[in-house]
DNA sequence: AATTAACATACAGGCTGCATGTATGCAAGA
DNA sequence: TCTTGCATACATGCAGCCTGTATGTTAATT
């Protein structure tokens, strides 16, 4: 009972048309891309004016920001909802490849955050943007593995930068309706490749 | 002796024309991304008018399009320079994959080849220009070696699928001033570990 | 000489970002 | 409580740029 209808916060209305443009952008940005999507036709969609866009965000790659980090927060949520603890290393990776690829799954995710997000605001901020969100859970599991021997002594980040690509490249290809245990597959023989010597 | 000078001039002149504005484009657009270079910025650099470019080209993407080909090609030819025969699997492997990060390493050709081609063509496209040019050199190893026993019984294109990422990613990294050394000991540690088994 | 290729020029439409205008919520004093 | 002043949250209009196309012009080819 705290909120009748007549009185209407400013915050209220503010987060209302915050998540009006959100959800605008989002359904239009991943059915034709963000460079085929004018202002013009997010706020229509949204039912605001382009003032009020403009309000909220200060260009247009800025609210594919926001987009961006909406989307990397759902993943990282998502996947810390399934944390599972002390197993085999390589069931350990494998685990957080699945989880990694059954988030990246949600329609228009991988979109945002594989192709339209580093195309817009380039590999950089993406980097940072999985940094502050996500976090570097692949490079603390190789260290992790790497402490107790299971891998050679070679740099880790290097390594965990391509494992990384890799996994992005399956997550992509999955979410496109590619062969999920295929992909799954190919996954664990590059790991356990990894984590044998 | 076949064609003389005057048979000669307008495809000449055409070809002049043509390589002028992919010359201006790649230099624009290596140092400021395709979507912050304006066609007549390009036209201006080339010494032409916009009527010349719509005259070779569809469109700005066409032109992109035109460009990505030719680095394409320049990587591809590169890399069947120095072919080298009959070495380990994991040595064939390698010596192929420091030639295409060699290749990459030309000014510009990543940024073309794996940031703004992609982003501008989508990723289909670019797979088709790949396959086209370079062919699929690493699927072809994968089935060689699977061939011996070398590799267990999954399905390969998924798997090279998967390097493939890797080594884009690896290439990008070693053309943007990463250590060449690390990511070739990553590389390395990747292809040595599907070999193994 | 006629045709056609290779450009050059001009124009229409759309989009982005900003500058300015307006209404509503909010906070504080009388 | 009321109202007065200010900040917030937008709405509207405009200027500049860019893309693609249509039309005009020059020079080579037939």
């Amino acid at each position: 009972m705290q909120d009748a209808k007549p009185r209407r916060k400013q915050a209220e209305r503010r987060a209302e048309t915050r998540r009006a443009l959100l959800g605008a952008a989002r359904k239009l940005i991943v059915a034709k891309g963000y460079a085929e999507t004018g202002t013009p036709e997010i706020v229509k969609d949204a039912d605001v004016t382009r003032g009020a866009l403009y309000h909220h965000f200060s260009d247009k790659a800025d609210l594919m920001r926001a987009l961006v980090h909406q989307e990397a927060a759902a993943v990282a949520s998502e996947i810390n909802a399934d944390t599972s603890t002390d197993q085999s290393p390589l069931d350990a990776f494998m685990a957080g490849a699945k989880a990694y690829f059954s988030a990246m799954s949600a329609p228009g995710r991988a979109r945002i955050l594989l192709l339209e997000g580093p195309a817009v605001l380039g590999l950089g901020e993406m980097a940072e943007i999985d940094r502050e969100t996500g976090g570097a859970t692949l490079l603390e599991g190789l260290r992790h593995a790497a402490a107790q021997g299971a891998i050679g002594d070679i740099p880790l980040e290097p390594l965990a930068d391509l494992l990384s690509s890799a996994f992005d490249r399956a997550a992509l290809a999955i979410a496109n309706g590619g062969d999920s245990e295929a992909y799954e597959q190919a996954t664990k023989k590059l790991l356990a490749g990894i984590l044998k010597a």
